[in-house]
DNA sequence: GCGACTTTGTTCCTGCGTTCACAAGCGGTT
DNA sequence: AACCGCTTGTGAACGCAGGAACAAAGTCGC
């Protein structure tokens, strides 16, 4: 017996189809019911036959010589994804970043609702933010506990990340996003992506500089 | 006639290079004047196979039997970066992300200084942020051309990102990181890098999805 | 009803990135 | 001076991602 559709989807296919599903929430408002392959690699800015590769991960979902019906197609990502229903997230170190985070509307359109902000200064405690209170980081397991949140999100200093990580694990996150520069381990089970603005910096640099150099 | 040392050096280690330079000079100001594979490999997560191949691109730093002098690592990765000498950056849309990045010590320790920074509210120009002054969009060419910067950040607005990356080509920015949940298109010569924190959610979101049920 | 056109889904292929494994080289020791 | 242990640098194998080309399938026009 054979497994017609592998169940595991390619981690860059992963993070395409977040943005076509993107693509094709505008295109629902602006009140487009059908798209071709080709339009909606063009919004998403990736190649066609790339686009078609990647929905065919989820079976056929299209009318050959018609398209994609866009609020089928929508769905059907939203399923896969996991985000057709709200996601409830933890925010620790609302700082600079942290409370542009928690003030960001853009993540509760998308099904990410912080439920949670914490932090360690006592000068933060009690600051109203996105519609949240800060909260000390002791009341960090009891919302995730009563919340069920799954998602943390760090943006404290570096040196703190891993102890925050290790509280975060603990609480029962499974999925953590990483804004400070450092390389974190979480127990098995608790999957961590990282952001490194300076990182992203440095590429460019580089790509620049090589431009130059070939020009 | 070979070419012994092609001059790409691919993307995805130019990326590990720079986690390598920061974990290089976290050891340098710890006192350590040698590291091994092993061990630098530890501190930037990463495989130590994997970061002596990212290394060999440089050509061999190494001493057999002894490792890495750190300083001289440091300095040779920095150079190959462009970093050496500090990169000037301009920064359009003073918001809740825009000001964080404004007011955000880490980029200066790390070779990029943010010469200017642009705003189209009559509200936010004038305001001190991270010792500059947000400017009106106008003085945007001048600033560019004055200063050198070769970098552009966009934190605006999604609808208005294409028009901001069309003024930042046209300034003169060569290269530009993208916060905007929108695909831009560029000019050639012009590198574009984005940023998609909701994407990023999303993938940990089917990550944690997909765990519950492979369990 | 039938043919032509459009668009999807798939297959092949090429190139890249990652990992493992080993030979080469250097320092310290006897 | 020769040997031994340690670490680097590189070669090979593997798996994956991306792109182009092609066949299947459905619609529209006549
Ligand atoms: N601000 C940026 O633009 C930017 C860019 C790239 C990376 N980062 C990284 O993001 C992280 C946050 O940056 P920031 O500019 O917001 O810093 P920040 O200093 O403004 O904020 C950090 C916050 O974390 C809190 N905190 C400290 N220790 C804590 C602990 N143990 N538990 C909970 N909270 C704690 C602090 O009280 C503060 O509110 C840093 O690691 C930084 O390197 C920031
Ligand atoms: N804040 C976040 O945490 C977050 C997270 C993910 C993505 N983003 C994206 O980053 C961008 C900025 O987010 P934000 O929360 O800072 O928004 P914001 O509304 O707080 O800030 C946007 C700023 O851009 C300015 N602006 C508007 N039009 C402009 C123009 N034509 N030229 C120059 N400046 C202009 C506005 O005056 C405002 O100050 C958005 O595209 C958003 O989707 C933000």
């Amino acid at each position: 017996m054979i497994q017609p559709r592998p169940r595991t989807i390619p981690e860059a296919t992963v993070a395409r189809l977040a943005v076509y599903l993107r693509a094709l929430t505008t295109l629902a408002e602006g009140g487009r019911s059908s798209v071709s392959s080709g339009e909606l690699a063009e919004a998403a800015g990736v190649n066609p036959a790339g686009l078609r590769k990647d929905l065919s991960h989820l079976g056929p979902c299209g009318v050959r010589g018609v398209g994609y019906d866009v609020q089928t197609l929508r769905d059907r990502i939203a399923r896969v994804l996991g985000v057709e229903h709200a996601r409830a997230c933890v925010l620790v170190g609302i700082g600079n970043l942290g409370s542009a985070l928690a003030d960001y509307a853009g993540f509760g359109t998308r099904g990410f609702e912080f439920v949670g902000l914490f932090d360690a200064a006592p000068a933060r405690i009690g600051q109203p933010i996105g519609g949240q209170t800060v909260r000390p980081l002791d009341e960090l397991a009891d919302v995730v506990a009563s919340t069920g949140a799954s998602i943390g999100v760090i943006t404290t200093p570096a040196e703190v990340a891993q102890s925050v990580c290790d509280r975060l694990a603990v609480a029962g996150v499974r999925s953590i996003l990483n804004f400070a520069p450092v390389p974190l381990v979480a127990p098995d089970g608790v999957d961590v992506r990282k952001v490194d603005l300076s990182v992203e910096l440095q590429v460019l640099a580089f790509l620049g500089q090589q431009r130059l150099v070939s020009a």
